[in-house]
RNA sequence: GGUCUCAUCGUCUAACGGUUAGGACACCAGGUUUUCAUCCUGGCAAUCCGGGUUCGAUUCCCGGUGAGAUCACCA
């Protein structure tokens, strides 16, 4: 049976890099029928960021990483908050103390950073275990609580990177239990994957370098190891960097709130590291459960490139019904859409669908429908046809294509039909009637084709503009 | 600096010794009787460098170089 879980601390806003590792522990858990873990590592009480396990919640359910056990849903290995669990880390630690394989602290912080300063002086590497105490004190939980490491060499399998391996010389007494009595990560993650009998452990690459201190510490515990998967980082747009909250990174709920799908962000985030080895470029989320494996993920970090994101976003509009997609743009029309009936409404969208990158550009793409836009004859001065006829030329076009008008029916069909007769009849180019035309009823620099929008717009509002415009000349 | 990891178009990537090195984004050009977008067609553009191994290396090995990570009472 497979366990995956994903293990955040709660201190801020989740970005995609974030939200990947945790997207393909949960792809992990899904396409071997296991179950998929939340658990919150909130074992640094100055760090905590308030509201953070709500939002991780939050981003999760956005992309439909649902629990099988968890912070919100509970289960057989319960609590999953960390600071609920001093009481075993308590236990695994007294076991290490009994086996003589952990011991006090006696120093002051202060006196380690002199002795890491000494090193660095020296320009040799800093490690505690050249200061471990001969006979430590009992260790009364006042004091950080060390790791008695037995260094040595250590090759292991990942299942993304393939085979690592390191040299004794990392490998040093960390510590397990820090003096406010709580664990530390390094020490809490393995108690809990080997509690919650965890199959694999999915995280980022900074952590491969500890990887022989947490071996070591397997051994100690007389643990069996669980399947490595080290994620390469996601990095900034520069490309010189982790991916970070401190360097531009956004909260992922922001591109929902931007208007990007939420299944965009999920073939988005699970694309960036990893594909299937085909040309798909777009995946559904069963898509991603079936195909997904940790073994094509990427060995290299991956930029982050949102024109990309964009064009996807794009791609997935466009895949939406009319119906689903009229139900995400509630919070997004132009204002003055809320006069407008929803039969309207949906005309509009219908128009406006091919157009959308997010849903956020539906005002700009749409605001002509709702509200009288205000006759602007320099847009005309400006355009390089219609800009070489006279004033009075545009007018008698405009004239002819009001009366011309008035007898149609305003269907696509007949308004398509009655502009082709208007070309014969003025001897214009396609060029400069319809642009003209366009002008005159949306008063907008780009719009749908004219007998759709003219249609939308329907045959009252469609003359009353055409007359604006003669008028306004 | 020590240690570890990584390395194909500007970007995301395909290729598990033999391909004209493929696709996608972006960009450029053309087409779809106006515009913007969509859609279609075409174009530009890459194996970091140097040695090996091999009949043959993007692919395997070694050495450089470059990039990233890590060296906390953070995770």
């Amino acid at each position: 049976m497979v366990r995956t879980r994903f293990a955040p601390s709660p201190t801020g806003f989740m970005h995609v890099g974030n939200l990947r590792t945790g997207l393909f522990a949960w792809l992990t858990a899904r396409h071997a029928g296991g179950d998929f873990i939340l658990r919150l590592e909130d074992t640094d009480k100055n760090r905590e960021v308030e509201g953070s396990a709500d939002h991780i919640l939050e981003c999760l359910n956005m992309l439909g990483l649902e629990r099988d056990e968890g912070i919100d849903v509970g289960g057989p290995y319960a609590p999953y908050m960390q600071s609920e669990r001093l009481a075993i880390y308590r236990e695994w630690a007294q076991r290490l103390i009994d086996t003589g394989r952990a011991y006090a602290d006696p120093y002051t912080a202060e006196q380690v950073q002199q002795f890491r300063e000494q090193a660095q002086a020296e320009k040799r590497p800093f490690l505690y275990r050249n200061h471990r105490p001969e006979n430590p004190p009992t260790w009364d939980g006042t004091t950080p609580l060390r790791f008695k490491s037995e260094p040595k060499s250590y090759e292991w399998h990942d299942e993304v990177m393939g085979d690592l391996h390191a040299g004794a010389e990392v490998v040093d007494d960390f510590i397990l239990i820090k003096s406010d009595g709580y664990p530390t990560y390094n020490f809490a993650h393995i108690v809990d994957d080997a509690a919650m009998q965890v199959t694999h452990v999915i995280r980022g690459q900074e952590f491969i370098s500890s990887m022989p201190n947490y071996l070591n510490l397997y051994e100690a515990l007389g643990l069996e190891l669980p399947i490595f998967a080290t994620m390469p980082h996601i990095l900034n747009e520069n490309g010189n960097k982790k991916l970070g909250k401190r360097d531009g990174a956004k909260d992922v709920l922001e591109y929902v709130r931007e208007g990007y799908l939420p299944e965009t962000l999920l073939s988005f985030i699970a694309t960036l590291g990893w594909n299937d080895g085909t040309e798909q470029e777009l995946f559904t989320r069963q898509e991603l459960i079936e195909k997904f494996t940790l073994d094509r993920v990427q060995h290299s970090g991956a930029r982050f490139d949102e024109k990309r994101l964009l064009w996807m976003n794009g791609q997935f509009i466009r895949q939406l019904s009319l119906d689903d997609l009229w139900n995400r743009v509630v919070d997004f029309w132009p204002e003055g859409a809320e006069n407008s009936n929803d039969d309207y409404r949906r005309q509009v969208l219908a128009l406006a669908q091919d157009r959308l990158k997010t849903l956020h550009d539906l005002p700009t793409l749409t605001s002509y429908f709702f509200a009288e836009p205000t006759p602007d004859w320099s847009m005309i001065d400006d355009n390089k046809q219609l800009s070489k006829i006279d004033r009075g030329r545009l007018v008698e076009l405009l004239g002819a294509t009001k009366s011309a008008l008035e007898s149609s029916d305003f269907s696509a069909d007949a308004l398509q039909q009655t502009l082709n007769n208007l070309l014969e009849q003025t001897g214009e180019k396609p060029g400069t009637l319809f642009s003209l035309i366009r002008f005159a009823i949306t008063w907008a620099p780009f719009s749908p084709a004219l007998p759709e929008t003219m249609e939308v717009l329907g045959r009252d509002r469609t003359l009353q503009r055409l007359q604006s415009a003669i008028d306004a000349a």
